[in-house]
DNA sequence: GGGCTTATTTATCAAATGATAAATAGCTTT
DNA sequence: AAAGCTATTTATCATTTGATAAATAAGCCC
């Protein structure tokens, strides 16, 4: 018995697609802690294999990094959420409450929000395609359910009623950033944060029309 | 005459402290674009002087760095901002929009933007110390101005008031984000967005109480 | 159990990077 | 105009890094 304890045996074969996903599951760990800079043999290395298998399984870094991406944003995305924000069978106020629950579960992980804030300023038009499907199907959603809610004759969201849920949900959003990053905000404020905005919300567009177009 | 028409001579020989903070000003200016993973050559060559010079002026990157830290961090931060916010020689509300105008003029530049994001992600502690300096010197300010505004018994800022401007705060914050960092945001949205954010301050204290110890 | 497929490792490269030591030359002083 | 100080460059190192090619071995199939 030459094995020591903690030591597995030389090689543990994976069938492809399951080591592929260790790559991808570790990579979106190790890259949110420390980067898209730091290098392929750490994160080999954290894996217990050798940095030149990640090469038979992505044709470069940047293809890894790549995955990440999509594995991060879109398969984190859920496509309920937007079926909740329309279903007029719940009062509008539970809704929006329930999806910035169900919102803030998914993306005030530090894993989530690392990667997000590293790849925006990697310059990626990825974090810019994100924030459009926000504006498409949270925003604009959320200003027409409540222009419907206020019984007005024009339903359609206005640039300025999309731009007050935006600081709303900026608002909502950078609490997140200052709990799971800075550590400056005790995450059970979560609740008080996302009720007291709602309010800031109704109470706004409250104030502002629809687009009559 | 072997002097091209575009190339400068040879050597420029500056002041000690000249080419000292013509390095750190060329830093912020690359490491914002680039980030602090940057190589110290290519930020020699945009100076047009070669890369172990800058061991003459700091024992190393990291030194740079922290200096670059300091020169926006502290050095854009205005201190007249608190006694603004401390003049009740102007009535609160236009104190308070002046204040914002001025804060976001010079937090919403692409270089300061850019350079807190990445150094919060390397997580030096200096973030955490500048949002410290935001809840004391303006957050706290100004709830306790509102509060003495509203007549109130209890001047001192409860923790929930706190927490509703941090996230008032913080929709400012992130629509600069948007703006400067997506390019998601015209910047002309300022105006609009500081004068809602105020408002929903205001109508948002108002319900909460001060801190009655 | 022998053979075949292919996941994994070993060996290796070339380029980039932070940093140091010694040589050079621009500017001031006298 | 010579001397001297020091800002700047040249030369160089040791590491690190993304990537490739060839060798090895784990596990499935007949």
């Amino acid at each position: 018995m030459t094995q020591t304890a903690d030591s597995q045996p030389k090689r543990q074969r994976l069938a492809f697609e399951d080591r592929r996903r260790a790559f991808i599951e570790k990579a979106i760990e190790y890259f949110a802690e420390e980067g898209f800079e730091s290098s392929t043999r750490e994160l080999a290395r954290r894996l217990g294999v050798t940095q030149p298998l990640l090469y038979r399984y992505f044709p470069s870094k940047e293809d890894l990094i790549a995955e990440v991406y999509t594995t991060v944003y879109v398969n984190r995305w859920r496509e309920e959420w937007a079926t909740l924000l329309r279903d007029r069978s719940m009062p509008l106020r539970d809704r929006l409450e329930t999806f910035y629950r169900a919102y803030t579960d998914v993306v005030f992980q530090r894993d989530w929000m690392r990667i997000f804030l590293f790849s925006g300023l990697k310059g990626v038009d990825i974090n810019r395609r994100y924030l459009e499907l926000v504006r498409e199907r949270i925003l604009i959603p959320i200003v027409e359910e409540v222009n419907f809610d206020a019984g007005r004759d024009h339903i359609a969201a206005s640039e300025q009623q999309i731009e007050t849920a935006w600081v709303v949900h900026g608002g909502i959003f950078y609490s997140g950033v200052r709990s799971v990053i800075y550590d400056a905000a005790p995450i059970e404020n979560k609740d008080f944060v996302i009720r007291t905005s709602l309010e800031t919300l109704f109470a706004q567009l409250g104030k502002q029309d629809g687009d009559a177009d």
